[in-house]
DNA sequence: GGTCAAATTAAAATCATTACAATAATTAGA
DNA sequence: TCTAATTATTGTAATGATTTTAATTTGACC
């Protein structure tokens, strides 16, 4: 956990910004919660617990800092808000999610799935890519499960 | 164009809703301008002019509407705002678009292109997928053209 | 024609996000 | 070290999209 702040640390030294308090404690709380898609205001709740001072433009500014550096994805579920997602260290593309229309629940897809898509759109439509939003919606593997019979 | 409203109206009637002149005007706006990506505020603009009396809320709910009924498809590109577009008649998946970077242009794909990804997610992580979404961005092709060197 | 539920309206409320103005912290040079 | 200049932060106000409310209208059905 360490290493990845003081790279981030370098990271954010390189187009000379600082990791000031407040940015250190919001990456914390995102690396702590890597597995979840927090929004802003969740974030903001996290971050305050530790960091009691700190004020939720403060966390929406430095969301908005992290994004344009790619250390995380903004993503948007058609729910209101917008969901921050820390990016994989190296990952060269935004990974996919699994949006559970039952529970609510979000799954992410690491692999890459697109490549070959990729080429074909850049080829067909000469367009090119430099990202990608691809999110299923339908019933995760738990909820198929609580659910075999259909029948009202 | 008939034809169509035709048959919303027909799908409404099936839920027991019913196709309001408000409603139609609506559809009509959404019919006129297929090729668009139009936000709820583009389409009240464009209702007005032919129905000054509509109201914003109306228009809301309309496009509500329709999106639960699968007439339209309620899309989100990540500027602030919720942009409705018509599905084609018989889709029986969303549609991808392209999203340039540079000129904020949005362009379609009809074509299905996640047949084989969709497969293997559904077997691989046992999930049962209704819908999805996937959005490149990236430079069209005009931008292309217009920047051909990019040196400062 | 009367009744009732659904639909519409304008206005007000809500929610997420951003802008602003004042304050605090940090940096670079004298 | 001291001072000016820059950068970051804060709380609050403002904005903008969307939803709710409460009153009114519409239209199908008897």
């Amino acid at each position: 956990m360490e290493k990845r702040i003081e790279r981030i640390k370098k990271q954010l030294h390189s187009q000379s910004y600082k990791l000031t308090p407040q940015r250190e404690a919001t990456v914390r709380v995102l690396l702590e919660h890597e597995e979840d898609h927090l929004s802003a205001e969740d974030v903001y709740l996290l971050v305050k617990e530790k960091s009691p001072e700190i004020g939720l433009a403060t966390v929406y500014r430095t969301l908005e800092l992290l994004s344009e550096l790619k250390v995380v994805d903004k993503i948007n579920f058609g729910d209101g808000v917008s969901r921050y997602d820390l990016r994989q260290e190296g990952a060269t593309h935004f990974h996919h999610h699994l949006v559970c229309i039952e529970c609510g629940s979000v799954d992410e897809i690491q692999e890459d799935l697109l490549g070959d898509v990729e080429k074909v759109v850049e080829k067909s439509w000469n367009f090119k890519i430099k990202d990608h939003r691809l999110t299923f919606h339908g019933i995760c593997s738990r909820c198929q499960e609580n659910k075999p019979t259909e029948t009202s």
